[in-house]
DNA sequence: ACGCCCACCTGGAGGC
DNA sequence: TGCCTCCAGGTGGGCG
């Protein structure tokens, strides 16, 4: 479930039940994950006591107590799946639950993973910037200093389609193929454009749909975790409804178009857009 | 350097 | 029911 609004969601709800609380144990079910999971990872977790929750990109960085962060990435399926001690006891764990984690106040955090393109990674703290899955990343779209010519400048050159673009954790990070066909239609621009030439008001534009794509996905999120009062992993996305992705075939939803819902495949993925509102 | 394709892995949906 | 194919929200390695 995973782009950058679900993260955020996910990292919200852990907060109360992690920081300030001491891992007690962490069971490993499996270590085979797109990266191994760490050597060792139990005893050096374990006794650990959780300082903050941060996110950069579609990461989780659990700051713990002892200088080094446990990055989590949920992959394509990757859930986080919080039991108070009482549905731990009654739900036993199940084939996909790959990585256990309990804590002090009895709160139980099962890392779930059909698919296995997650991983866990433990890297001391100074070195999470520099490390090779941080390397390359874009800025952050919510972000201030993230605008119009801050977008523009990184499409410069680009002969790669808008889409794709928007896709390329190295042009901005968060962004995953729901949000880029969502903000892609908020903005009037075709998924197929030529990145190259999104500049201007055309990249103010995009910037201000991905902001509001993002910023209205994570409120849904949030009151979708109120209603839950834990990330339960049953979230799913959290627009019930997207305006275009996976819409295929149904009337554009802009009220003054008489457009369709068209799916074109590009880079082996799904863009979910109208050609007659979307230039 | 860049852009594109594919593989990684499992499960769900739909067709026959 | 079963079997087959296609598709899925991410990413990085390898290719031309």
């Amino acid at each position: 479930m995973p782009e950058l609004p679900e993260v955020e969601t996910v990292r919200r709800g852990l907060i109360p039940r992690l920081v300030g609380h001491r891992i007690v144990r962490l069971l490993q079910r499996r270590r085979d994950l797109r990266v191994p999971l760490p050597r060792n990872f139990a005893a050096r977790v374990e006794g650990r006591t959780v300082q903050a929750i941060d996110r950069r990109a579609k990461y989780l960085l659990i700051r713990l107590d002892d200088g080094q962060t446990l990055i989590a990435h949920l992959g394509m399926s990757g859930r986080m799946v919080l039991h108070d001690a009482k549905s731990a006891a009654a739900q036993p764990l199940g084939r996909h639950d790959h990585v256990v984690i309990e804590t002090d106040s009895g709160w139980q955090l099962r890392f779930n993973d059909a698919r296995r393109f997650g991983l866990m990674l433990l890297v001391a703290n100074e070195a999470v910037a520099s490390h090779k899955l941080f390397k390359g990343l874009g800025p952050e779209p919510l972000d201030d200093s993230f605008d119009g010519p801050a977008l523009a400048a990184r499409l410069k050159g680009r002969r790669t389609p808008i889409k794709a673009a928007l896709l390329d954790q190295r042009t901005l990070v968060g962004i995953g193929n729901i949000y880029a066909c969502e903000s892609l239609f908020l903005a009037g621009i075709s998924p197929r454009r030529s990145a190259h030439t999104v500049q201007g008001e055309r990249a103010e534009r995009l910037v201000a749909a991905l902001k509001e794509v993002l910023l209205r996905s994570i409120d849904d999120g949030g009151s979708t975790l109120r209603d839950h009062m834990q990330p339960d992993g049953e979230l799913g996305y959290f627009q019930t409804r997207f305006k275009v992705y996976d819409r295929e075939g149904a009337p554009c939803p802009t009220v003054t178009c008489s457009g369709t819902v068209r799916r074109v495949a590009q880079s082996g993925r799904s863009s979910f857009y109208c050609a007659r509102c979307q230039r």
